[in-house]
DNA sequence: ATAATAACTTACTAATAGGTAAGTTTCCCT
DNA sequence: AGGGAAACTTACCTATTAGTAAGTTATTAT
């Protein structure tokens, strides 16, 4: 199947991944990734034609791994508030790496993208908005969680606070993001 | 004591501005600024050394903006309500030309500015959190507003309700923006 | 054993990036 | 009227960008 190495593809996922996070999509290069996976640029052409075609592979990646999230989240026999803090540790775990959401870092270069690359967050967003949106759902319905916003504002609310959370942590610092991943739990808890 | 245009150097912190705006500080360049301001690109460099002098100046801009502001919301006779509402339409007003606020776009490149940019930053930040935070706390003194939080946290919430608010807008559309905009006001008035 | 193919490297592009040095035009001050 | 300086243009430069075509090496299936 394969000649060398075998994981070449998912080891540049994993730094565009990571690029994407510390810098931002349009600021770094394939050269990036090459350098630091010791081989030549055009390697990560024959994987991914264009940096384009790279950004999407990492997309669908987000969306297949927060469908699996959201599966678990529905079956696990969890409280809501334990369902919540799965996916706000997320969050807390960029914040230590000075990184941001994916999706926030796309948002800001999101008018310099092509169409099918737009469509694709849409899809991921409306994924991790709808999985958020049902946890807290549920906890109301269960009696587990209490606040007067419907479902969708309160997870519009979580989703914003988080994203921009960790954007704010790395310029005033990590005791901002502490300040709010406590609020928006007690939002939903008392 | 000019030649020819004296405006030129507002314009291209006009221009540079609606630029980091939209496409990100990473994705324009001089060449963008020269092409819409019908002059060279050395013409944007006799101005603004680099592109850096470019991001310190129009974060000091900021600086001088939100200072006035702060100002005039301390003296002005208004109820907190109404001067949130000041400061959340400068949200707005970005939402409806697709645009994404300053910090929020400078927070995802963040790793890739230099330190000098970086202080500024910090500094444009503390500005804008204060205000909030004063305009908060000064309302509940006076039992116009109602909170459980912290003024700062509240502060904390609300701007990042804000700028992710407006960078989710131009993903997924205004609506959304809309609900939390509502949603933050709710939080300190009922 | 060998042919096919996956996974690369080598060796290039063309375009754009940010940036500079030297000259030119226009205006103001004396 | 003439000097100085502000506000440019002209004409470069080097580095980096994304990208490609053609060749090489190693593995695998037959």
């Amino acid at each position: 199947m394969s000649a060398r190495n075998t994981d070449t593809k998912e080891e540049i996922l994993r730094i565009g991944k990571q690029l994407i996070q510390f810098y931002g999509y349009n600021a770094f290069s394939y050269a990036d990734i090459s350098r630091e996976l010791n081989v030549k640029n055009a390697a990560v052409h024959y994987h991914f034609r264009g940096k384009e075609d790279l950004l999407m592979a990492l997309v669908q990646n987000y969306i297949d791994n927060y469908q699996l999230l959201a599966q678990q989240l529905k079956a696990a026999p969890l409280k809501a508030i334990a369902k919540l803090d799965k996916f706000i540790e997320r969050y807390t775990l960029l914040c230590e790496t000075d990184s941001i959401c994916i999706i926030g870092s796309i948002a800001s270069d999101y008018n310099t993208l092509p169409d099918s690359v737009k469509e694709k967050v849409t899809e991921l967003i409306n994924l991790v908005m709808g999985m958020v949106e049902h946890t807290l759902s549920e906890g109301k319905r269960k009696g587990e969680l209490v606040f007067s916003e419907s479902p969708k504002t309160q997870a519009l609310l979580m989703m914003t606070n988080l994203a921009a959370g960790v954007q704010l942590a790395r310029i005033s610092g990590k005791k901002d993001y502490e300040a709010i991943r406590k609020a928006i739990i007690r939002q939903v808890k008392s």
